[in-house]
RNA sequence: GUGGGUGUAGCUCAGUGGUAGAGCACUGGAUUGUGGCUCCGGGUGUCGCGGGUUCAAUUCCCGUCACUCACCCCA
């Protein structure tokens, strides 16, 4: 087989289905209860709404984007991440002057050429969420409070909540004034990739991993120094409003995310469970006010977050087995197995999930199939059954079985599932 | 992009310079229409690909590809 699926692109098999199940929906029904409505976006965009997004000099644009030339000259990319389409759905379709806030939430896969390593993938999954027009900080609070409620809903319970401002643009610039004063000296002694951030993006220079670089950056000025008054009011409204929720966090004056849209409110959750090696980023987000302005929208701010499904897939405790079906028929005879499948029809229109194995075979290697994939009920049907009018109803898991009428089987089966 | 590890049955893996095994899974049976446990039986492999050494390579060497882990980056 030489045909395989595409490098760090992977197939999700329906044993492995359940568990996506549960975290989708935990996640919608978390965040639903929020407010927060569906949105699906396309996973083609023009290339230049990335560009002009996530930064130029960030890793993602760089080097990281699938990038195609359509038939014709156009450049287009598949999204790397959710935010820059929200904003760009958000600013076509006016969507501010239907509401005053929007809650948006989505769930899809997003494409990044890396090297493939475990809990990362070239197509991965994410849920986010997005809220246009409400400045925070409350709604900053709730936000991150929401997302620890769907980790801890999934039974995560080994994480850390990492909280920073970097400003607006005024903070910022002064920022990145003084980060240059402090950095000039050290300059020579900064990692290759540094040194080109220093010019690039300085900020960055604090999330670097080279231990020197993390000593020097260790020491920079905090930038929370230089939040201007109104900034500083929004923090200290978010740390605020987190410690009246009972949100556990930590200030991170290092955190700094590598996509360049973000103002003020910065956040993230990191795994401390085993198993998920360097790849603990859980799921990140922050406040970006000045996106949809810059997109050619009206002056809105807003804040999201994206969590990486796969990441929280191996923080997940491990789910109950369960059958993907309720009852297995089983036909005694070759003779009966028209007669099987429209009883298998008729339960099914009672609203039972229902299976028989149509080729037949013998009573026992259909019971033993009932039994290894875990259903509950098998339904017995042979040439005395269909001329009673019964069914014998054997329950699997209670090794009892009982001959009931055929149009009460469905209702009996209702009936023991709710027990 | 850099470095390491691994490639043998569907899966997890053992093994040998003379073309290969276990467990699981799948499947048949242990008397007439009853699962899980047990017992007996059955099929399955271009031993990743290419080249080299050799009378002979799955085993040794080189290359290559794939997968994987770490760094990096991020979700």
């Amino acid at each position: 087989m030489n045909l395989r699926a595409v490098k760090g692109m992977k197939d999700i098999l329906p044993d492995e289905i359940s568990k996506w199940h549960r975290l989708e929906s935990a996640f919608r029904q978390r965040v639903e209860g929020y407010g927060f409505r569906e949105a699906r976006f396309p996973i083609v965009e023009p290339t230049a709404l990335f560009v002009r997004s996530i930064g130029e000099t960030t890793d993602i644009v760089e080097k990281e984007m699938y990038t195609f030339t359509d038939r014709g000259d156009k450049s287009l990319t598949l999204r790397p991440e959710g935010t820059a389409s929200s904003v760009r759905a958000f600013v076509q379709h006016s969507v501010q002057a239907r509401e005053p806030v929007t809650k948006w939430y989505y769930v899809g896969p997003m494409y990044r050429r890396e090297r493939p390593a475990k809990g990362r993938y070239r197509q991965f999954y994410q849920a986010g969420i997005e809220v246009f027009g409400d400045p925070g900080p409350f709604i900053d609070a709730e936000v991150i409070d929401m997302v620890v409620g769907v980790i801890s809903t999934l039974g995560i319970t080994e994480v850390e909540v990492l909280v920073n401002s970097i400003g607006g643009p005024e903070a910022r610039e002064n920022y990145r004034v003084a980060l240059l004063a402090y950095l000039a000296p050290y300059r020579a002694e900064l990692c290759a990739d540094c040194q080109r951030r220093v010019d690039a993006n300085p900020l960055r220079v604090l999330d670097c991993k080279v231990p020197r670089c993390a000593e020097i950056a260790a020491d920079a000025p905090s930038i929370l120094k230089h939040l201007t008054d109104d900034d500083r009011a929004h923090f200290d409204g978010l740390q605020e409003t987190l410690t009246i929720l009972g949100t556990p966090y930590r200030v991170d004056g290092s955190l700094v995310r590598g996509l360049d849209y973000y103002t003020r409110t910065l956040f993230e959750v990191l795994g401390k469970g085993e198993g998920l090696g360097a790849q603990n980023a859980l799921l990140g987000g922050g406040r970006y006010d000045q996106m949809v302005k810059s997109f050619g929208g009206p002056d809105t701010p807003a804040i999201g977050f994206a969590m990486g499904l796969e990441r929280l897939l191996m923080a997940m405790p491990e789910s109950e087995p369960d059958s993907h079906v309720d009852v297995f028929i089983v036909a005694a005879q070759a003779g009966v197995r028209g007669e099987a499948t429209l009883l298998g029809r008729e339960l099914r229109d009672a609203g039972l999930r229902v299976e028989s194995d149509l080729r037949g075979g013998s009573l026992k290697s259909q019971l033993r199939r009932a039994d290894k994939i875990n259903t509950r009920i098998a339904m017995i049907l042979g040439e005395e059954e269909v001329e009673e009018g019964v069914v014998q109803l054997k329950d699997l898991q209670n090794k009892t079985q009982d001959k009931v009428p055929r149009a009460e089987a469905a209702q009996r089966v209702h009936a023991l599932l709710s027990e």
